[in-house]
DNA sequence: TTCATTATGTTCAATGCTGAACAATAAAGT
DNA sequence: ACTTTATTGTTCAGCATTGAACATAATGAA
């Protein structure tokens, strides 16, 4: 007999985010893998992503939506902008604040990290039916907002 | 008229996915809010878990379940034993092989580990209907085989 | 104005993880 | 037996990320 009666890897919950804990480190791996022709890094392209879509967001900003701290931004940025991906411009209005933008060639290597990253998880993701996706997406989203809002959304920070 | 048609984040797997890995950051950051009165870190966990779960499992073994590399385990390791947590015993049979144990006081730490990191799932998937979970579960370790297979399964490294 | 508080971005030491090179041992081939 | 190949664990340099301390700039209060 058991004192806790049902250990946790029984327990449907924990089990099932065991799982998805493990396929993001697999996917984050393969994603690698595959953007290693372009000579990016999945952080890499998770921030051309955001600049693509938020064109002239703020570091701070971008941080927020990446779930890093500014520091982690402020070291990679340079990193991208030596490569002539991206474009730091400071606000006329407020002179703390850097806008950040895409070049031409960042753009290009943008679509096509999308392209490759797109293809991977539609490879991976080919099993599972739309719909079922969809409301996978929904609860992550769901579950996003809980813990954003447990830990006190203010610091974005990880 | 985009030249794409419909951009990634239109994309119903690609949102959804987006979705889980921003979801596994933020859980990484609370459980690792929540574990720190026990003074370990989510990958320490995770080993005590594996240790728990498999008592006598070699390094090898324990970075194959955890998808990291043999170097990883082999510098993490020392820490867990410093602190009494785990023992490591050498294999009578292949002088190269340790295997590994937890002490009592591993043990303990891993159970209330294991509590903590349950109530927080169950906590933040409340919203998240059994079923819905249990599909969620299966639909990762499908991810999860797809991705190993697809990446040379041999060499389990991150 | 002047002083305190807040916000943005940077720097740095500490930590974690990786991949490659390595030493010791085991297994397989000759 | 001897040699080669494979496996296990360790070490190390390199890179990513963090959190704290910092400098600069904006905001608000006196």
């Amino acid at each position: 007999m058991n004192k806790d009666q049902s250990l946790p890897w029984d327990h449907p919950r924990f089990k099932s985010w065991i799982a998805v804990a493990r396929a993001c480190q697999l996917m984050q791996s393969a994603l690698a893998r595959d953007l290693s022709p372009l000579d990016i890094k999945p952080p890499h392209l998770d921030i051309l992503v955001n600049l693509f879509r938020f064109e002239g967001i703020s570091q701070q900003e971008l941080a927020h939506k990446l779930l890093v701290g500014r520091s982690n931004v402020s070291m990679t940025l340079p990193q991208l902008e030596r490569r002539g991906l991206i474009e730091r411009r400071g606000d006329k209005r407020d002179k703390r604040v850097l806008r950040l933008f895409l070049t031409k060639e960042g753009r290009r290597v943008t679509e096509e990290g999308m392209r490759i990253q797109t293809a991977l998880i539609n490879n991976i993701l080919s099993a599972t039916p739309i719909e079922e996706c969809l409301a996978i997406g929904s609860n992550m989203e769901r579950v996003v907002a809980a813990l954003q809002s447990e830990m006190g959304d203010d610091q974005g920070d990880g």
